[in-house]
Formats: C-alpha cells, structure tokens, sequence
RNA sequence: CGGGCUAUAGCGCAGUCUGGUAGCGCGUUCGACUGGGGGUCGAAAGGUCGUGAGUUCGAAUCUCGCUAGCCCGACCA
C-alpha cells in the first residue's frame, strides 16, 4: 500500500478521553474512532490488525479440529427463557423488541443458540465428538467501559463450544481448547499465563483464564516465574492424541499462577522467593467445562451405545478478539508508539523515501516496494511528500516492526538501511539484500 | 449503580467568575525557502460555543431542564 492511496488518519495529539497506553496509540496511530461509549469502528490500520488476529485465531481452531460456523448477533429471547438465563443476565444483555413486539436481544453469548443447532442435528453418540465456532460481534451492555477496545459494549469474541459424550471426552476437549490457546498466543507475540478461575454467570465446574502479562493489566496476577520461560514453539502436536495434549496442559498448569480472586497466599509462600513475581494481566480468553448445565434443560440429547438417551457434556470457549488488540499494544509499545510482533502487524514493513521526487531514491523505493511484494508481503510505502522527521515519526507510531529507508546519500554507495522498531538497531544494504532479508524474516513467522 | 467532572474549529485548549457578538497552538489549503528524526516564513479556509427553555436591550458567559462523554469505586471476554 502508498501512504498518499491510504486512509490513515494519524492525531499528533492525544485525545483527552484517553488514559491508557493502548487506547491512546490506537486513537492516535487512526486505528479506530469511538461511535458511542465502548463502541467503535475500526479504521483501516486497526480493522487490518483485528483481521490478522481473527486469521490466527481460525487457523488454530482448525489445526485442533475444530469447525467453524457463523451464528447472529441477534437473538430471540425465548432460547434464554429456556435456559433460565434471561432473567439471570440481568442489564447486561441488551434486550431489544422487534416490529411484532417480539422479544430479542442482542447477544452476549451464544451457548443458547449453538445448543439449539446441535438439538435440531444431532441425536446419535456417532456423531460426536464435535466442537463448533465462531467468531462474530457481542454486546454486553457494561455499566461503565473504559479502556478503549479493552472494556467495549461491543467486541468481537471467538467462542467454541464442545459436545462429547463423556466427562472424559469433554475433559480432552477442554484440554485441546487450553493447548491451541497457548499456541494462538504465542503466535501473537504474547506471553499468555492459564490461570485456574471462577466460572462466573456461565457456570460450570472447571475453568482456566488466560492471562496476558502486562503492567497496565486490570487483574493483579501471582506467579512462578517457571510458566513465563514454557515456550510451545512450533512442535507437532497431534491434538486427537489425549497423552501428549495432557501432558502439555499438565506442564502449563502444573506451576502456581492466580488471579487475586484465587490467589492463595500460603501455597505462594512455598515458590523459592527468586521465582515468585507478583504483576498485572489481561485477561485475553477463557475456557470452561460445564458438563449438562445447557444440555439438560434445553434437550440436546444423544443416544448412547446402550440405547439410552443422555444429555450431551458441555463446555465453551473463548477468545477476546478485538480486547486482544489492545492487549497486545500494552504489552508491546514504547514512547514512540505501537510495537508490532510480526505475528499480527498490519503491514510487514515500511518503506521511507527520505527524498521524494529524487530519481535514485523514488527508483529504488519503487523497486523495494514491488520486491516486498513480489515475495508475498505487505509493504506500507511512505510515498508523502514530507520531511524525514515526519515519515520516521509516523513509522514509529504505527509500529510495524521493520523499516527500510531509502535516501539519495545511501544510494550513492547502493545502500538502503533496514531497521528493527524493536531495538532501534540498524544496518546498511543493498535494497535487494533488504527484500531478501525480511522475506527470511517473515518466512519464519507462522 | 454510588461519587466527581466535562461539553467552544479535525485534535489539544483559553475565554465563563465580572454578559457586549469568539481566540491560541497543532493539523488542513495555497505560495516560497528547505530536505537523514514532526523545519522556517507568508497567506487562507474552517465554529448552530452539546441541546431545549428562561432572565436580559444583549448570553459561550447567568438560571433551570435534557443529552452525550470522561474519571474513581462496585461489576465484567
């Protein structure tokens, strides 16, 4: 993309309503525009990296074997009232009348509706296991959000949702959920703890939540140093394969790590001191298995082996997709600005053209631009005309993690300068050695 | 939902106390000089002062209502 063909309305300002690093960066570097209090659309920058997110968060569902549907934001409220949760959710739910004075709401979940689908489809134990998702638009109707996208009405969730036959069966697929979890993190640069939880409203028996490490974080975090050094990696993992998935949930859960809700101080005390860290988190997702809570009072039935008609086990899932931009920017930005990881950046590298309208420098830009491309990225080319202070600066707010920048005074000796927004660091060379470096880069970035 | 606060140009703000018909910086547009970390000079455009009513010869300014937004707390992916 040409900067001078784009929409990116960058603030040299901070906008008053802004207190925390992630809103500010995301207003300032044109990534969204709040609509209403906690709901916002998402410029292009921001709906590139929403995107980006969504695509990780798809590719792992699946490599766990998980399918994907798409349900609707809106939703009648009779479903609810078999549940029992349409009194229960209380103002949070945004309850809204049809023409017909029918009742619906907009929905703050989806645990009612994807049991109603599996109901209508499904009455053999043949046909299970089976886990469904998708990734679409909730509204809760917070008393009081703040935040930016961190703490929206509205908010893009993935969530998933299990049948099995068994309590053991239901149990792997919790554990398959906390294993592509801990991968889908990794993928995008965070540092992402599973920490035993609460079940809330949804209810059930057990739940895990993740939490991303971050100073700025809402939940006081209490951990052993050991969960932050686990890396999954890129390890083959056969997620159909009980043994090796809960193995690797026993290794993620087996050191102590809590939110304060659960924090138990005495097993605390027991860490040796150099590994205990007390911090702050994110929470960026959720799991929970709840067994027959939605199967029985709904009637999602299956008939086992033995002919007998069994509520199906139960468990749901789920990812923060839009609040994990923000997470992400808190756990990655500097004084500068945002510092993508290139898991998720919304253009793989930038191009600066110190000198625009200079023949050397505009020739040379043109052909980093379509050798970027040419090698499967997507570059973002500074093509304004303005001073090099300004196009650095913008760089630097939006974040992406590779700079390439082109002057008349390098092309005199055939150098251009790639540059890390990590560390600042950079080095001298050839615009094709530049095209060839970062295809290397991104080839490694799964 | 309790407590506090705000609303004036795209953004950040002054003007309100003490009523006289709206201003500054950034950004934007045009021109010139510039050109490796938000450069300089000159010119210009841009505002129903959140909204409704009231007081007054006259309201951004005073009074009352309403709406929206923000912060602290309690609650949440």
């Amino acid at each position: 993309m040409r900067l001078t063909k784009y929409f990116l309305p960058i603030l040299r300002e901070t906008p008053a309503e802004a207190q925390i690093a992630s809103h500010r960066l995301m207003l300032r570097a044109g990534m969204i525009r709040q609509a209403s209090a906690g709901i916002y659309s998402w410029l292009p920058l921001g709906y590139k990296v929403l995107r980006r997110i969504e695509q990780i968060v798809h590719e792992e569902q699946q490599r766990a074997g998980h399918i994907p549907l798409l349900m609707p934001t809106l939703q009648p409220a009779d479903l609810w009232r078999e549940s029992g949760r349409y009194d229960d959710y209380g103002a949070e739910m945004l309850r809204i009348k049809d023409r017909h004075q029918r009742d619906m709401l907009y929905g703050p979940t989806n645990e009612e509706l994807i049991t109603d689908i599996f109901r209508s489809a499904i009455t053999s134990y043949k046909d299970l296991p089976l886990t469904l998702y998708h990734i679409q638009w909730k509204f809760r109707d917070e008393v009081r959000p703040r935040f930016g996208v961190m703490r929206g009405r509205e908010f893009l969730m993935k969530d998933g949702y299990n049948f099995d036959l068994t309590v053991e069966d239901a149990i792997h697929a919790y554990n398959r959920h906390m294993v592509s979890y801990i991968r889908t993190y990794e993928r995008m640069g965070l540092k992402a703890i599973p920490m035993a939880a609460d079940t809330g409203p949804i209810g059930g028996d057990h739940s895990h939540e993740f939490l991303v490490l971050a100073p700025t974080g809402e939940s006081a975090v209490y951990y052993d140093r050991a969960v932050t050094d686990m890396t999954l990696g890129d390890r083959a993992i056969d997620y159909d394969d009980r043994g090796q998935v809960s193995e690797i949930v026993a290794t993620w859960t087996g050191p102590y790590a809590r939110t304060d809700e659960r924090h138990d101080p005495a097993a605390f005390a027991e860490i040796p001191e150099e590994r205990r860290v007390e911090g702050r988190g994110i929470e960026v997702g959720q799991i929970f298995f709840f067994g027959t809570k939605y199967s029985e009072p709904m009637k999602a039935l299956v008939v086992n082996e033995a002919g007998e008609r069994v509520p199906v086990q139960m468990g749901s899932h789920g990812i923060g997709v839009s609040r994990l931009v923000g997470a992400i920017i808190e756990a990655s930005h500097d004084e500068k600005g945002i510092v993508w990881p290139e898991g998720v950046t919304p253009f793989h590298a930038g191009i600066v053209n110190l000198k625009q309208g200079d023949a050397a420098a505009d020739g040379a830009c043109e052909a980093i631009y379509a050798g970027l491309r040419a090698a499967g990225l997507d570059p973002l080319y500074d093509d304004r005309d303005e001073r090099a202070g300004a196009k650095f600066a913008t760089m630097d707010l939006i974040g992406l993690p590779w700079r390439v920048t082109v002057g008349p005074r390098g092309l005199a000796s055939g150098v251009v300068e790639l540059t890390s927004r990590r560390t600042g660091e950079s080095e001298e060379m050839s615009p094709e050695a530049a095209v060839a470096r970062l295809a290397g880069i991104y080839a490694g970035v799964r």
